[in-house]
DNA sequence: ATGGTTGCCTCGCAA
């Protein structure tokens, strides 16, 4: 299986970065792209139209795009060195779901899928009830993924922080749609088909994150959130052998307010 | 401190 991931290369480097925007993080994308050479990333929140991404920007950093735009909010994508086969736009489940949040694809022998969960603050709204039906869209599809017994990989903005130790104030955030216990529940149960968390698989100690509010200084005193993650199917999980979160780029100026997390394939 | 910041075909909304 090893030799037929990639061709050539004896491993996967497979990354997530909500980028809020891809058109002012383009400097910082690419120099993302030049330094940490992932095999294939997924983006979220690219706030633009599938037309507009700058294609031939990341083309001459040598990646292939498929993309899932809409105007102004949302918006997927997965950057791939070898082309995409395969490519589903929507998370099956609702065909009235018109948000751009999914993408799908296998790069070489690795189905992989970029998600943009929807937040669902604030809870007393329909927001709130649209994220939970998405989460058990998404866990009625993964049901489907595992009947392959394929290597996979869910990668994306989970707008769920799983435990307590993945927040800097658990108790302030008890309320919210990100931390509620309806939302952790229904992300237990999709882990729970037999998914890994590839960063928590790999890292054992708490207060390690993948998000930083610009408010407040958050990013200064390290007060943040861990939701972005790289879930892996058991033949995925096999293959672990590492998972990081790059801090880096969330330090520069004009930064996302994520940063990107990535885990390396055998 | 019910504050604070960023990005969107912006003057309100989403995060």
């Amino acid at each position: 299986m090893r030799q037929f991931l990639l061709g050539r290369l004896s491993s996967l480097k497979v990354a997530t970065w909500n980028v809020n925007s891809v058109k002012v993080r383009l400097p910082l994308l690419l120099n993302w792209l030049d330094e940490a050479r992932p095999d294939v990333i997924c983006l979220q929140e690219i706030k633009c139209l599938t037309a507009d991404f700058p294609i031939l920007e990341v083309r001459g950093r040598g990646y292939y795009a498929e993309i899932v735009g809409q105007k102004s909010y949302n918006g997927v994508a997965i950057l791939s060195k070898e082309p995409a086969r395969d490519v589903i736009t929507t998370l099956p489940g609702d065909d009235g779901d018109n948000h751009a949040r999914y993408l799908e694809a296998t790069i070489g022998e690795l189905r992989i899928a970029s998600i943009y969960l929807p937040n669902g603050n604030p809870v007393e709204s329909d927001k709130f009830t649209y994220k939970l039906a998405w989460v058990a869209r998404l866990n009625a599809h993964t049901a489907e993924l595992l009947k392959a017994e394929r290597p996979f990989v869910l990668a994306g903005d989970y707008n769920v922080i799983p435990e307590p130790e993945d927040v800097y104030d658990p108790l302030a955030w008890r309320d919210d749609a990100l931390f509620r216990t309806e939302t952790r529940r229904a992300f237990r149960a999709l882990v729970n088909l037999g998914l890994t968390d590839a960063f928590r698989a790999l890292h054992a100690e708490p207060h390690r994150y993948s998000f930083w509010d610009y408010q407040a200084g958050r990013w200064q005193r390290d007060e943040g959130l861990r939701i972005d993650h790289l879930l892996l199917s058991p033949q995925a999980a096999d293959r672990l052998v590492a998972a990081e979160i790059d801090k880096a780029p969330r330090g520069k100026d004009k930064a996302s307010d994520h940063t990107p997390v990535w885990c390396e394939l055998h």
